[in-house]
DNA sequence: CGCGGCATTGAAATTACTCAAGGGGAGTGG
DNA sequence: CCACTCCCCTTGAGTAATTTCAATGCCGCG
């Protein structure tokens, strides 16, 4: 986490204390218990120390869209505290290891750190940036297309803390999750699949991505990190 | 746009003078040329005073994937200014005026008042959710319910700035754009919009959207403006 | 051993798209 | 003033992508 904000702003000395005090609070939740429930009030935020997290938004009818999943090092629920009330729900897809951060935490940092504030928000625009990308594809790419940009963008977000990399990476979502998330039926996501692996670009199995050939899925899915902001801290 | 960032903090005298001053910079641009471009760096924010927007993304094959629209009183460009090249290109649908905020300003604004960067981090989190819903409705919402939906919330946003009642609102967007923005043909959205005048619910004629049955119209969408944060403000 | 969650596959049904054509209005140049 | 063009809206017919329904197999777990 510290090393991320670090991407955008050098963080001195007082900040960098700020931000360990804040580790106090560290906890561990299971698999599968939600951790931020759509609709409820004052709820608190999370940093994101080892596991996976999901982001989702159920409908009345039943029906899930997953907004996005977090990988360690990204916030959970940062909008659920500055929007009083939640508008999304968040549950631990595998066990998670997370530290929590009040509101007033918040407001603190805000209030003595200036810089770290500034991070926070170039940290928020950048999960903006990721789920503007993840609208793109829903909105315009066929299945294969949207399941391969998905798969790849996953791939770069892990490879920058070091759980990924251009051969691929382990992923704990099952079928059901990764056809939430993409506006398609379980089904489809699977016939997609079964395409890529027999074409030999993409395969995914037990728990792990495999990109058998890395260019050829990029071209495929017309990938450009760009958005992922990968440059240098902006802020010295 | 001060009343909107005062929905979320009571804003004090030498923050509301900071806020003034930024008004010197105010600027007229015409509909369709681009203000913001995909792929720039460097890029100034704005606030919205006169006219619509539209903030899009353009794939390598040309299609296009509207994010969202902004109306008077809304930010614009404010993901460009922090990830240092815009992941989005955001053009004027009618004329517009604006006053631009240069990437120091938002910077000075941080380091001199903290409640007015919290404001400033609300209204971007109050943006995501948007981004987030339009999202769950490509995702997860047939045609009509999407489009419906997707009117429901713009009458919504308009409301709040008395420009739109639960009659209707002026609509200056075209079937061709609500397309792109809802991840469906013109021709579909044309036949959806024939529906809905036949059903006697929505009728959307001559840039001028009517609610003919408001009630009904909520419940079809399933429409919940929750997420539209409305309410008072957080920080006193 | 039975049950639940996940993956797989086929066939039928549905939704939305593409292609194609035509109409109206606004602006432009002759 | 007319012809022309461009943009937007409208509608029909055929097509393609994706869903739904249904059934089956595998595996881990109590």
């Amino acid at each position: 986490m510290i090393r991320k904000l670090g991407v955008f702003v050098v963080l001195s000395p007082p900040e960098l204390t700020l931000l360990s005090d804040l580790q106090q609070r560290r906890r561990t939740y299971v698999a599968g218990r939600d951790l931020v429930d759509q609709g409820q009030a004052d709820q608190a935020a999370y940093i994101l120390h080892s596991g996976w997290a999901c982001s989702y938004k159920l409908l009345p009818d039943g029906q899930r869209q997953i907004v996005d999943f977090q990988i360690p090092g990204d916030f959970l629920g940062l909008r659920s505290v500055l929007l009083r009330i939640s508008d999304h729900s968040i549950v631990p897809v595998t066990d998670i290891e997370v530290t929590e951060v009040q509101t007033s935490d918040l407001l603190d940092i805000f209030a003595k750190t200036p810089r770290l504030a500034a991070a926070v928000l170039w940290a928020a625009s950048r999960d903006e940036a990721v789920v503007v990308e993840h609208l793109v594809g829903v909105g315009r790419r066929d299945a294969a297309e949207r399941l391969a940009h998905f798969l790849l963008e996953l791939g770069a977000r892990l490879a920058l803390v070091g759980m990924g990399s251009k051969a691929g990476f382990d992923c704990p979502l099952s079928q059901y999750m990764l056809a939430d998330a993409l506006g398609l039926s379980a089904v489809h996501i699977n016939r997609v699949l079964r395409q890529m692996r027999e074409n030999g670009i993409l395969t995914f199995r037990d728990g792990h991505v495999t990109f058998d050939n890395y260019a050829r899925l990029t071209e495929f899915a017309q990938f450009d990190p760009t958005y992922l902001d990968e440059l240098g801290p902006l802020l010295k």
